[in-house]
DNA sequence: GCCGTCCCGATTGTATACAGTGATTCGCGA
DNA sequence: TCGCGAATCACTGTATACAATCGGGACGGC
């Protein structure tokens, strides 16, 4: 089981789709903000068939939202979406673990505790974009420690994806992912406890998503009705 | 967790798209065969333009294979994508199990059980194309019943490998996925029993994967000097 | 006869032109 | 001033034209 190809080596396209997930990534492209097609051809001096390219294949790694007649927005996750994605990286990074604890080398878990002190370094310096954008790439090579190619690049989609709904719904002046409990996960497979680890694992991921404002105001109506709190006086097909 | 759009609606290369994939789950279309653009253009009445955007499709979903100035043609993977692609399903699958004995109706238990009463027909019936076909079906809706869409959406995509990689692995003649199997499955999950159902998903799996013809002939060699089994006189640069 | 080279056909890669669609705005009339 | 409708604009959807690239076959030299 070795490495092959697990992102297709995109053409042209692939500087347009690099740039709009790395800004996506470090939260400069904020949810919901729309990317007309001109402008990207404006930017890279490529012309709309690449655009094109480079956002069908955004969309379908659920960074963009592609509308009919419509364009591109970045992708704004519902409520019912986040909490989705989060059972989803519960199932999917805890079923992990025991591949990560089987196949890490200690000098690999010693990059990753580095990797936790970064991270620890931006939170004090207050560089938010920056420690977001650091515990998401721990998640990322934490499961890349399981050398399956095939888990890693759904785990890259999930955690890409939450940092998107991070950003949609984590309370301002909140805290995201503690460096703690990404030690201690470390120590965890560093000892070889598949228990413990997925405990920890299922917990820590439990706890990112508690943080978000998820229940505040259950999804925001999307008819009128609803947002009136009203019933249609005649039926009008209720779906 | 409700049901949101789990597959971007796609445009005018919907059809294109299904069409491939429908006859990729039929063993219609073999792995290795080329898909011109010229050709899907022909039957499909439709422009180039739209023909590249189902075939990129294809490709994210490791349907079809993209090489750069030789267009597309029928994924054919490597034996060690074989076994990446089924180590992943024994995680997530397994993983899933939990929300599955959680959620599932005992009404859709029993839908589920119709279906490998079908698939066993098939199966007597020496119909091995409509039995390969059934049994991917059946680990789609088991998942399903999970009720989360982003594991479906990647458990669909692994099955549908899956039976890519039976029809270029399976030895003819040789049985894939066993009903018996399925059954036992499925009065695990009835019995709400989730370390039996997990244990039983494993070995499934494992038999599954077992089966093919994977060790036969360790991955062709793709180097001459290894396929006539010499090493280099002078040193050149031992990758 | 064998090998290297050149050319040609087939196929893909990219750009652009044109058609269709939705939303905003402007103008007209009450 | 307000409401309504039509023209307009910005944008996306689709088709097509042109450029680039690769593979194979014919030709000629050795």
């Amino acid at each position: 089981m070795q490495s092959y190809p697990t992102t297709i080596q995109g053409g042209t396209e692939q500087p347009i789709y690099d740039a709009v997930a790395a800004a996506v990534l470090d939260q400069r492209l904020a949810p919901g903000m729309r990317l007309t097609e001109a402008s990207l051809v404006e930017l890279f001096g490529v012309s709309r068939t690449i655009v094109r390219m480079a956002l069908l294949r955004l969309a379908h790694d659920h960074i963009v939202q592609l509308k009919p007649n419509h364009g591109a927005s970045i992708a704004s996750p519902s409520r019912d979406e986040t909490r989705a994605v989060f059972e989803a990286r519960r199932m999917l990074e805890c079923a992990a673990l025991p591949a990560v604890i089987a196949r890490a080398l200690p000098r690999q878990l010693d990059s990753l505790r580095s990797l936790v002190r970064q991270e620890d370094l931006a939170f004090r310096a207050r560089d938010m974009r920056g420690w977001i954008r650091l515990s998401g790439e721990f998640h990322r090579r934490l499961i890349a420690l399981a050398r399956n190619p095939v888990i890693l690049r759904y785990a890259n989609e999930l955690v890409t994806q939450s940092l998107l709904m991070t950003a949609l719904y984590m309370p301002s002046g909140q805290t995201a992912c503690s460096a703690d409990e990404h030690l201690q996960l470390i120590d965890a497979i560093a000892a070889r406890d598949e228990r413990r680890a997925a405990r920890l694992m299922q917990a820590h991921l439990e706890a990112c998503e508690a943080r978000l404002a998820l229940d505040w105001t259950e999804e925001r109506p999307s008819d009128l009705a609803e947002a009136l709190q009203l019933r249609p006086r005649r039926a009008s097909a209720a779906r």
